[in-house]
DNA sequence: CAGTGGTCTAGACCACCTC
DNA sequence: AGGTGGTCTAGACCACTGA
């Protein structure tokens, strides 16, 4: 009869356990995780095992292996991860580095649709904030970030404009939130007045609406945003496999 | 001294004599290649270093694994592979089965751009094809596609306009192209005249422009696309790792 | 039942980094 | 020199498929 056969591989429950581990912060972001070797012993199998659990980690973006070095946890304080969900590219291929204005930020209750999304109760309270990310000094995308109010508690607008680095380096290190994947979903849109202030374009300017809902370990949802960009010399790049 | 080291691991090595046996179609798309076992004698390897050779060319997939059966070719033919880089979804996550309409197709020469990113020389030819996407009969994406002229010999709209299936499904049955992976680059633009005609919105309607440069095995451009995407109940779809 | 992919082990050795 | 990840092997056994 239909049942379900539930075959969990070895390497499959090590992996929960390094998951778990890494949930609770046992090793911090940009740290090494104990070797190989070490882990093997201590979990009670062979090295080829804890490899093939960490590989899939690795497949994932939560470790990175440096040879001769170690195994380390994946941090977004780390310079090369910096916008590493952002998608913006120049036309002619250049890389410019981007820089995170913040417009403003406050309280209040989570909507329908917040709730749905972060899923968290309606009325729930929720922490809204609008920043502009700029590129050589031009505005080119505004995003309205909602996030939820336990997980970002007494965020602070003072705090972040101190920051330097990206929004995500930023909750890894003041709310140990780290954002592990995310989905994103684009559409074209005409410009509001709000958005063709912020970036600086005429009205009715087509803009990229890309809403983005990011994840932490466990596909627990812990960030929503609605980001408009400016495409006029910028791109949204993506490969497909 | 800055001297590369180059080191190829066995597997790798084992990985490009089973890319070059693919690309020159020693088992077709949709049969299975020969057992890890038997590959391993072939090669004089264990079988382990050929499994971890086939482990790569399946997370790039051109090949799947099927417990129990063999591992085999992908292809676009298979139905659940059929629109496997098309993604548009509607804005409630249901699933719609789109329909190509082929519009138009003629043969012209390279201009600069099209020379550029296919990698053929100015003046070479080329095929233009234009066709329409249907969603629930609602025509969403008008395309518009340059094809290399002498890896698509005597293409026929005839032959195209019986075909049941994808582009790409007809591109690998009729000309043995298989699309490997391809690159995207997204901009928000206003509707021109005809592709307002063609989807069915008004002139400067905000439209998602979507520029795909495909490739075959060994990085080989075989395909550049525009693509119009009418996105008012749909979205383009894009997970981030 | 035989044949396939999938897992797990133990051990040897290589490439790379740091001291 | 010693530690780390990376490769390769050989063999045993498990899970799944289909005749």
């Amino acid at each position: 009869m239909g049942h379900t056969p539930s075959f969990h591989p070895l390497y499959r429950q090590i992996k929960e356990l390094l998951l778990t581990a890494l949930q609770r912060r046992e090793w911090q972001p940009g740290e090494a995780i104990p070797s190989e070797q070490e882990l093997a012993q201590r979990f009670g199998v062979s090295q080829g095992t804890v490899r093939k659990a960490i590989d899939e980690l690795v497949a994932e973006n939560l470790l990175v292996r440096k040879q001769g070095k170690g195994t380390f946890v994946v941090s977004h304080n780390d310079p090369r991860q910096f916008y590493r969900f952002l998608r913006l590219r120049r036309d002619d291929g250049e890389w410019i580095q981007a820089t995170s204005v913040p417009i403003d930020c406050w309280r209040a209750k989570a909507g329908q649709e917040a709730s749905k999304v972060l899923q968290i109760p309606q009325g729930a309270p929720v922490v809204i904030l609008r920043r502009v990310l700029r590129f050589s000094n031009k505005p080119l995308v505004l995003d309205e970030i909602y996030l939820p109010g336990d997980v970002f508690e007494d965020f602070s607008l003072d705090a972040l404009r101190e920051w330097r680095g990206s929004l995500y380096a930023f909750f890894e290190q003041r709310f140990g939130v780290r954002m592990v994947r995310a989905e994103e979903r684009l559409k074209a849109v005409a410009a509001d007045r709000i958005a063709a202030e912020a970036l600086g374009v005429t009205e009715r300017t087509p803009l990229l609406l890309v809403e983005r809902l990011t994840y932490t370990y466990h596909d627990r949802p812990v960030e929503w945003r609605k980001g408009y960009y400016a495409t006029l010399e910028y791109h949204y790049f993506n490969e497909l496999t």
